[in-house]
DNA sequence: CGTTATACCTACCAATCGTTAGGGAGACTC
DNA sequence: GAGTCTCCCTAACGATTGGTAGGTATAACG
């Protein structure tokens, strides 16, 4: 038995039984190391062994807490669509009444790069891993983006009701541009670069004009 | 010997060598077949025998045309860039010579759209399969990509001198927010829904405003 | 202290991966 | 017509894949 298998049995003494594994269990190690490896090398070279590898244990072990790897997988990517919504939910909530559609907009983009790119593996895999999932996974996974997408409707709705959207542009075609810039971020982010907040005001400068004051 | 293997091998005797192999040899086939899978299965699903079947050979005759599988998806993926980069080329060579700033951007926004979606796997393929291709291949493939990319920065520093970005807006991060709005399309687009002229309108108005007259 | 549950292990399975060796059949060359 | 070249085949190789069976050590509980 090595030190670091002992110490994660120590530390799951006292782990309470959950729906949502809390940050140490053995569960939610194998999805960290999951949504790690579905960001940065893809599906398919996210192994059952190399998640193992990540999270100290082996291979047949990971059957323990999860029924196979597409599991895993779906799990990671729900809880990162999840976690973007949140995050953008709670940025919009925190603004002033008075904040304008566009200020709303320049919000939720910080919020939405700032999840994807800096806080989340699982947000940033739900992001750049979802292309090209099996089939079967994709379609159980549309649901959640589907619901994550309705805000941006809702956004776009309301700045183009304020007149920051062309009358003859199609609302479909500004959210997708806007969505599509956002999520191809993660193609060439590096942290310590451009800070997000600066990519967040160009975004929403070149989309909807200087702000009004 | 099956009749399509007696087609392409009389169809072989009027090829001519050359280092493209036109339409129809065997070579050409190969390099579709796998174009084809990598826009829509990505790398890894793009197996040997995968590309055979869609030719209609068996995976060990590949390998009397081609080195390895990644020599296949190196000719591909470069072939790819190559091909949009001709597009976005002839498209701003056919414009008028008072054409503005931003009717070039509109033009080649139009272009790349065209090229992705619509005319070539190769082009897809280069563009979605890209993030998770081994490290090496994508080392090697870096090179074409910058090359096309120093298109759109010059025609966003011809936008933005002729004051169609603002001023304070990195023209980074706009090139990176255009080209990530129509490298993401390929998401989302279906053929026969909406045009490509149509979308290629609607992002170069959002992005650079209504056409000056 | 004996029982039970948890979390891991080893060792294997069938399937599939990229790749290779060796052979055969048609077409071109002399 | 013999020899060579092109293009494909069959059959296998070692490695790796997701997943399973059965065993073991620890902790918690009665």
């Amino acid at each position: 038995m090595t030190i670091s298998q002992a110490v994660a049995r120590t530390a799951k003494a006292s782990a309470a039984k959950s729906d949502t594994p809390d940050q140490n269990s053995g569960a939610r190690q194998i999805l960290n190391a999951t949504a790690w490896l579905l960001r940065h090398r893809g599906y398919e070279a996210t192994t059952t062994r190399a998640i193992a590898e990540r999270v100290g244990i082996k291979a047949g072990s990971i059957y323990h807490h999860f029924p196979s790897k597409d599991a895993i997988v779906e799990r990671v990517i729900n809880e990162g669509v999840l976690l973007v919504h949140k995050a953008v939910m709670s940025a919009l909530d925190a603004l002033p009444k008075k904040a304008t559609p566009r200020d709303r907009l320049q919000a939720a983009i910080k919020a939405h790069l700032l999840s994807s790119l800096e806080h989340s593996d699982y947000t940033s895999a739900s992001i750049r891993a979802f292309a090209f999932l099996p089939p079967e996974l994709r379609k159980t996974c549309r649901v959640e983006r589907r619901r994550y997408e309705d805000i941006w409707q809702q956004l776009m709705k309301d700045a183009s009701e304020a007149g920051y959207i062309p009358k003859d542009v199609s609302l479909d075609a500004a959210r997708l541009m806007l969505l599509g810039a956002v999520n191809w971020a993660g193609e060439w982010y590096r942290p310590g670069r451009v800070p997000i907040d600066k990519i967040a005001t160009d975004f929403a400068q070149i989309a909807f004009g200087a702000r009004r004051t």
